[in-house]
DNA sequence: GCGCCGCATGTAAACGTTTTCATGAATATA
DNA sequence: TATATTCATGAAAACGTTTACATGCGGCGC
C-alpha cells in the first residue's frame, strides 16, 4: 500500500518538546542534561539520554544559535586554494576546529579584493566567532567590521595585535639563513632570488630575509639577481627566463615559495641546462610536490599543521577572557635534497 | 578620554525592528522591501533600503532559517582535498553557490568513514539543503539520513539515482578510448594500466574502461599488466617498480589518474629509462600540475569546472520542486603533450 | 452610491532553543 | 523545631526573523 510505503518515510520533526514528553520531563531538562549534565540528576539525565538516542534528537543550530548568540563556526580565508600550500593548511585547520566543536567556513579569494570583501560579508551574516585571515589583501576596513564585532581575528604576518587581534610571525629569516648557509657552503657566490607578489606581506618579509642573509655572507646583494615572480608556475619560469638571460648567470637561485621553484626548474630544463649540476635551486614551503619534481626539490619547510595549530588555537583562546598570548611564532628549517649540489 | 573612546567602538546591535523604527514602518515591511520588494510602495521601499544603508543593517542568518527552516548551506564532501583535483572542484562548487546566495559547508573525509560519518553529523545538524558527495565511501546508511530528511544529493558515478538523488555519470571509456587509440597508433602493443584503489567506484570505472577499450583494438588484455596503485604519488611509484621488472615490461602505461603518473614518472627516472622514449606514460584528470611535470603529461582531461557546475546545478535544481534531470553526463578527452611518442 | 477587489501595510503567531527566575523538596544549621 | 542552604526541576521570556491573517483605503463595475 503506497500510503503505508509513504509514512514509513515521513519523519516527525524530532525537537526538544519530543524528547522532553518522552523522558517525562521539562524542555528545561533537555537542554541541560545536553549543555550542563552536572545540573541534573544523574537518573533523570539516563531517561533524558535514552530519549535522545530512541529519536536520534540533535538540536537545531539555528535556534541555539539565535538565542546563545554562538554560532560555531570559525572563518578560514585563504588567497588561493589552488596552490598547494594551502588545502593541507585548511586541512589542518579543519582537524583541529572539529575537535573542538566548531565548523569551519572556508573562503578562497583568488588575489581578488571583491570576493575577499564578499567573503567577509558571508562570515559576518553567518556570524562567525573568529577569522583566520592566511593571506595579505586585507584592507582595514574589513578589519574594522570584525573588531567592531568583537570577533577574534588571527592574521599571517600582518602584525598589529591588538584587542582582538593575534598575529602569527614566522621566522623567514632563519630558514632563509639556512639555506643560503647552505649554498655558500656548496662554494656559491653569484646567488640569485625569484620573488612573490610584491604586495603581499609575506612575500616582501621573503624577499627582505633573502637580502639581509645574503649581506650577512659578505656577499654584495646585486639587484639584477632579484626578479620578480607571482607565487606561481608560470611566474617562475618567466623569471628564470630573464635570470638566465643575464650575462653572468647565478649559479644558485632561492625562490618564495615551492610552485615558483617547479616553474624555474622547468625553465632551466628548456633551456638545455640541468638541475643542479648547472643551477641550484631551493624552493620554500616544502609542499608535497617538493619531493616529487625531478630533481627532488631543495627547501624550506614551512609546517602547515603548526600554522593550522597556532592560528586555530589562537582564535578559541580569543573566545576566552583569558589572557593570552597575541603573538605566535613559527620557525621555518631547511630540508635538503637533490636540486642543490656544489657550484 | 576612555569612556568617549569606548563608545566610539559600541555598537547597537542592529535588528530589523531598529530599521523599522527609522524608516517609520512596522518590520514586516522590513522584511519584505528584503525579500519581496514587489510587495512594496516604491517610496516606502526606498525608505527602507535608506534605512538599511545607514545602520548597514543585514539580517540575521540564523534568525532567518529558524523560521523559514532554509539554512542557504550546501555541503561538499570530498574524499582528500590534498589532492590537486579537489581544490579546483571545490573552488568551482564555491564559486556557482555563492553566486546563487549559498553557502558551502566542504569536508574532506580523507579516505576515512569515521570522519565521514562526523562530517554527516555535522551538516544534518547544520541542515544543509542539498549534498554534493564527490566520494565513494559513502555508505547507504548516511544517505538514508538525507534522504529522509528530503534533502538533495548528487553523486558522482555511484549511480543509483531516486526521489532526491541525482548522479553525475562520467564518460571514463570516451576518455580512455582516445588514450588506448593515441598509443596503438603511436605503434604500442603491450599497454600498462595503474589502476586506483578498488574499493573506489570511479577507479573501477576507469579500470573497467581500460580493459575494454584496450580488447576493442584486438589486443588480449594481459593481467600481469594491470597493477594496482592507491591514486597517490607513492603508489604510482610503487606500481610502476613492479612493471618495470616484468620479463617483458609495457611501452606505455595508463594511469588511473595524474598523481599516479607523476609516481610511475619519478621510478621510471629511478631506473634509469626516460619518458617518452623508453617508456609513454597517460595520466588522468589533467590537473594543473600535468602542464608542469618532466616532461609536461599527456592525459584524459575531466573539468572540475564542468563537474561543479553539474553538482552544484543539480542541487540548485533538486530544491525546486520542478521536474528535472536525474543524471548529468561528462565528457572526457585526450590532452596530448609531451609524455607520449612512437614505441 | 454600493459592494468588491487589489494594494499597501500592520499585528501577532510561529520557529526551537537557552536562560532567568521561581518553586518545592531535602538537607544542613541554629 | 524553625530557618537557611543546597539541589533538582519547571514556567516563561527572550533571541530576530518570516509569514498567515487582518485591516484600511482607493478605484471600479454596476
Amino acid at each position: 500500500m503506497s500510503g503505508a510505503q509513504l509514512s514509513d518515510h515521513t519523519v516527525t520533526k524530532h525537537t526538544i518538546h519530543e524528547v522532553a514528553r518522552r523522558a517525562k520531563v521539562s524542555i528545561t531538562t533537555v537542554s541541560r542534561t545536553i549543555n550542563t549534565p552536572s545540573l541534573v540528576d544523574p537518573a533523570t539525565a539516563k531517561r533524558v539520554s535514552a530519549a535522545i538516542e530512541e529519536l536520534k534528537y540533535y538540536p537545531d543550530t539555528h535556534a541555539r544559535s539565535l538565542v546563545s548568540g554562538r554560532s560555531r563556526i570559525l572563518g578560514l580565508i585563504v588567497s588561493d586554494i589552488t596552490n598547494p600550500f594551502f588545502p593541507e593548511l585548511v586541512q589542518g585547520f579543519e582537524d583541529i576546529a572539529t575537535r573542538q566543536g566548531y565548523d569551519v567556513l572556508v573562503s578562497s579569494t583568488n588575489y581578488d579584493s571583491a570576493r575577499m570583501t564578499l567573503s567577509v560579508r558571508r562570515m559576518l551574516e553567518r556570524k562567525v566567532e573568529g577569522v583566520a585571515v592566511m593571506t595579505s589583501e586585507m584592507d582595514d576596513h574589513l578589519i574594522e567590521q570584525f573588531a567592531r564585532r568583537s570577533v577574534p581575528m588571527v592574521f599571517l604576518d600582518v602584525g598589529t595585535p591588538g584587542e582582538h587581534i593575534s598575529n602569527i610571525v614566522v621566522d623567514y629569516a632563519m630558514g632563509v639563513n639556512e639555506a643560503v648557509a647552505h649554498l655558500v657552503g656548496l662554494g656559491h657566490r653569484r646567488i640569485g632570488f625569484v620573488s612573490g607578489p610584491q604586495d603581499l606581506l609575506s612575500a616582501q618579509a621573503r624577499r627582505g630575509a633573502f637580502v639581509r642573509s645574503i649581506e650577512a655572507y659578505g656577499i654584495a646583494s646585486d639587484g639584477r639577481l632579484i626578479v620578480q615572480g607571482d607565487h606561481k608556475v608560470t611566474g617562475g619560469l618567466d623569471a628564470m627566463n630573464r635570470l638566465l638571460k643575464l650575462p653572468e648567470r647565478p649559479t644558485a637561485v632561492l625562490a618564495s615559495n615551492d610552485l615558483t621553484a617547479v616553474g624555474m626548474m622547468r625553465a632551466v630544463r628548456l633551456a638545455g641546462l640541468v638541475v643542479p649540476r648547472d643551477i641550484s635551486i631551493v624552493g620554500f614551503d616544502d609542499i608535497w610536490l617538493a619531493e616529487f619534481t625531478e630533481p627532488p626539490l631543495t627547501t624550506v619547510r614551512l609546517s602547515r599543521r603548526e600554522l593550522a595549530e597556532k592560528a586555530c588555537g589562537a582564535l578559541i583562546a580569543g573566545l576566552s577572557a583569558a589572557p593570552r598570548p597575541r603573538e605566535y611564532g613559527i620557525e621555518t628549517h631547511l630540508v635538503i635534497r637533490e636540486s642543490t649540489c656544489p657550484a
